[in-house]
DNA sequence: CCCACTTTGAGAAATCGTGCACAAGCGCGG
DNA sequence: CCGCGCTTGTGCACGATTTCTCAAAGTGGG
């Protein structure tokens, strides 16, 4: 076999982009999309959609376009989203409940099969369709119902006493939504989602927007200048 | 006036977990930190943290190290954390709903002032502090609360259209959550959080890591393979 | 006061990501 | 069967970011 073509992890970053424009064009029953289009649907240019497909083989037709079904099926299969993946949330706070709940996980392909929380109050009670279990019992929980996935919903002072425990009971992939740095050893795939820096990210540029404000705001119209991606 | 520093967009994407770190320390009652130190805390490494700190000015003591509350108080300066910024959240639904109860915006500036939703069953519902109020009345909100910044919690299929409406308010700095791209004038900020993207991107990884697994899972322990940043 | 040691700041090289530009390939009409 | 128009795939130059490296600068001990 083949050896595995390597993708630039910008680019990884951006298949989800695709995969989801790929989904609504779908619905409309239309047959195929230009680099063009598709790179409008996605926000990104259309030199760079080609670019990025081309790391995963030739799909297009040169003419045509990428026939959207067949360009579906193939970023899916890069991205691992034909089989379902089980996923454990630690943490049933505000964020976790939100999480669990959460319809919106867009496409399928992720399930959530396990609330787990270190609060003894908490255990038992139940969330949709799930009751929260205890964090003790992760290594059977991740064992048995073989999960891959975890996603850290804790306090800040919590989340790499959760991560290690996770990734002890056998997790190779965290996505952390506590704001906190958290180490993993290599093998183990992290990712973050940050409100708090999210914002002070915007607050820098919305601050370099207005020239001189002191104290009080709105000093003039906002310049054009600063996007930030 | 000295011209505008630039700070690479990289960099202000760190000064957070920098600002996090340093606040940590702060609270330890450490007077310097090293920039080994520092990296240690936030997760990179030390040439890094020392090249983002020089973007800001000379801030170090050679042979020292940096002044805790000394940079703390740069980078609150630079990341416009030295005044509170009021926040608008749109979409009341399982998200926004956890968003408004969070405490962990982490270090504060920034307080959420008013909840809005297009849903007139939900107007006048209280959450925390807050009542819901109308989609329809964000210009007058958002110019009398002096509201810069605004976090999109809707479904996708409203996202676009919520954002229009909040640029027309006057909004110029938007956190979108809703699973769909956004796009915005010239001039107004964008930032988006996305927890289908960010599975996904695991989910890649995650594959690769499963040499041969065809349907079942677990074929073999890990590989010591894929890091993802 | 001088020396050894520590740590920053920044030049320079290496790597990574982006966007342009265009040749190559494909479909369609004549 | 040929030529035209369209769109992909990719070489290349450029810009951004990371990493390496080391001189400069400060501290503390003798």
């Amino acid at each position: 076999m083949a050896e595995v073509r390597r993708i630039p992890e910008a680019t990884v970053a951006r298949l989800p982009l695709y995969y989801r424009a790929l989904l609504e064009t779908s619905d409309q029953q239309v047959g195929t999309v230009s680099s063009e289009r598709l790179a409008e649907l996605a926000g990104v240019n259309a030199a760079k959609v080609r670019k990025d497909l081309s790391y995963l083989g030739s799909y297009g037709t040169r003419g045509v376009g990428y026939d959207v079904d067949f360009l579906l099926h193939q970023i899916s299969r890069e991205l691992g989203l034909t089989h379902d993946w089980p996923v454990v949330i630690v943490g049933v706070g505000n964020l976790g409940h939100a999480l669990a709940n959460y319809r919106g996980f867009g496409a399928r392909g992720f399930r959530i099969v396990a609330l787990v929380d270190a609060d003894p109050g908490k255990i038992g009670q139940r969330v949709g369709e799930l009751e929260v279990e205890a964090l003790d019992d992760l290594p059977r929980i991740v064992g048995d119902r073989e999960i891959a996935i975890g996603i850290v919903a804790t306090p800040a002072a919590a989340a790499q006493e959760v991560a290690d425990r996770l990734v002890d009971a056998g997790i190779t992939s965290i996505l952390n939504f506590a704001p906190t740095v958290v180490a993993v050893p290599p093998g183990v795939s992290l990712r973050k989602v940050d409100l708090a820096t999210e914002l002070q990210i915007l607050s820098f540029y919305q601050q370099r927007k207005v020239p001189a404000a002191d104290g009080n705001g709105r000093a003039a119209a906002a310049s054009p200048r600063a996007r930030v991606r």
